[in-house]
DNA sequence: AAGTATACATAATTTTCTTATGCATAAGAA
DNA sequence: TTCTTATGCATAAGAAAATTATGTATACTT
């Protein structure tokens, strides 16, 4: 993720939860879908994208597929059993964090 | 920041925002404030807070004044006007990118 | 022919944490 | 009175997760 070396560690999630709703997804695609999502204000980079992809499919969350379209490989991952559970924590878990960080940058929020 | 890991690269900001909100505080008050508003889900560690305090007092962010309170040493910092400019920036990247965050993770709001 | 887009991958480096350690005083519990 | 917890600072070693750079390859556009 680009964008300005904001955030580091949302990454995994957001790709958990991008393939929570897409089936299936490779990895260009996934930089396209972001980019498209947040009118190119996050640009993720290959850098950090394919080891979290080969990471997540390490420990079991995601399993893959090739096919080769145009003459040119696309792997393709989908969540695992495990993986959509995972997805499930990883977002919760974000978005709790999320809350607490907008408690701390408008703290009206945080007196209700 | 313990809590999980999460958000890394939001700490400065965070320090920059509470300062912009309370003239000067000290590191250990940083850490308990954080923890009270976040309900005890965000604990700052000192190995992660020390380091950031030291590296904006050096960007010239921070200006630092120390009291003797109780016998205990207190180093409060206070917004340089730079500072309180940086503040402004950041805090305003990241809501930014939290709104970015929020389309990944909510894809009805991207649609509007 | 050169540049952009598509598509994967890895290595070196940097940034930013966590964990561990160290020093020191004060207050409360056992 | 001794041990633990709280207050208060600081730094070093290691880990995690990016960025940046590089490499390979095909397809399309200028």
């Amino acid at each position: 993720m680009s964008s300005s070396k904001l955030l580091k560690g949302s990454l995994a999630t957001i790709v958990l939860k991008l393939l929570e709703e897409n089936e299936k997804m490779y990895g260009y695609e996934i930089t396209q879908r972001v980019k498209e999502i947040t009118a190119g204000e996050f640009k993720i980079t290959e850098g950090a994208l394919y080891p979290t992809l080969h990471k997540l499919e390490a420990e079991g969350m995601l399993s893959t597929e090739t096919q080769k379209v145009d003459n040119r490989i696309r792997k393709y991952y989908s969540l695992t059993k495990e993986g959509n559970a995972e997805a499930q924590t990883k977002v919760a878990e974000l978005e709790e964090f999320l809350l607490n960080l907008q408690k701390l940058l408008n703290p009206k929020l945080g007196m209700g």
